[in-house]
DNA sequence: CTCTAACTTGAAGCGCGCTTCAACTCAAGG
DNA sequence: CCTTGAGTTGAAGCGCGCTTCAAGTTAGAG
């Protein structure tokens, strides 16, 4: 049956690397069935799955978040029109949020620009409290600044 | 004297812990003086140095790229406002196309949202060619999409 | 049936930006 | 002088999202 899919074939049709679909496995981000000889066989509605999963990351989504939304899906199942219009309202919220806290930082630097002060206790560009958070997986962008008590 | 810091004094003033100020020294962002001691003495110009650090990294600038803008100065030394001037406008282009891209990316959300197609080959959510380029630090949110000759 | 490309696994490695640790030395107030 | 908090080093570890590798197995065309 043409109906299921290879890790290669999933791979050139997703844009996703084999090892890279393997992993998501691991994590629990997609599943395949198996050949008698152990090979996995994915049904045509994981490119649906990958495809969600690529985009939540652009959305700077953390796998793990990712397979957390994936699990709440009603039937457990691959997202479905619906299921996908409510996940992506979802992310449209954080992209929003990122959008809002770059611009800020952009305006900041146009400020700064001007003036050159690099204060860090009152340059607006070094308040971290409202600082970009959580940007892309597995990065701190926004860091977490240690045990300092003076907060100034 | 009061106007050379010690490592503890400038993490406290910058928000910065400590392990990063010397992992910054190793990478050859930031310098110190020595005691006779051995022991780490900051001008007070290595703040904004600091200062400057921070803010690059939430415009998701990589901390070698940060090193090479900071060894381009003239003098080589502490930005100056005019320096900063000119790096921060540089800086300032790169969140322009973040910020553009983001925005995109959220478009074809919401165009997404409605139809809910998902179709790898034919959704401009999932045209990889013109998506985010290089997040944040560490974070390759783009995603280098392997050896994969279906470029449909 | 044979051959080869594609698949399988677990373990290890990578890149970035740090943090943590152990073992030790220094600075400075009482 | 003694004590204690702050500093020093190199090496190792962490978190994330993978990739790479070695060693072996399978699928399917010829």
């Amino acid at each position: 049956m043409t109906d299921l899919l290879t890790i290669g074939e999933l791979s050139v049709r997703s844009g996703v690397a084999p090892s890279a679909l393997r992993y998501y496995e691991r994590l629990g981000l997609i599943r395949a069935d198996r050949t008698g000889g152990n090979q996995r066989r994915y049904a045509r509605a994981e490119l649906r799955r990958v495809a969600f999963i690529r985009i939540s990351q652009q959305v700077g989504v953390s796998l793990d978040e990712i397979r957390a939304a994936l699990e709440s899906l009603p039937g457990g199942r691959t997202p479905s029109p619906q299921d996908w219009e409510r996940l992506s309202a979802n992310w449209r919220g954080r992209l929003d949020e990122r959008i809002r806290l770059l611009t800020k930082l952009r305006d900041d630097l146009d400020g700064c620009i001007g003036c050159g002060c690099l204060s860090l206790q009152r340059c607006t560009l070094n308040n971290p409290g409202d600082a970009l958070a959580g940007e892309g997986p597995g990065a701190r962008l926004m860091l977490p600044r240690p045990a300092s008590p003076d907060g100034e």
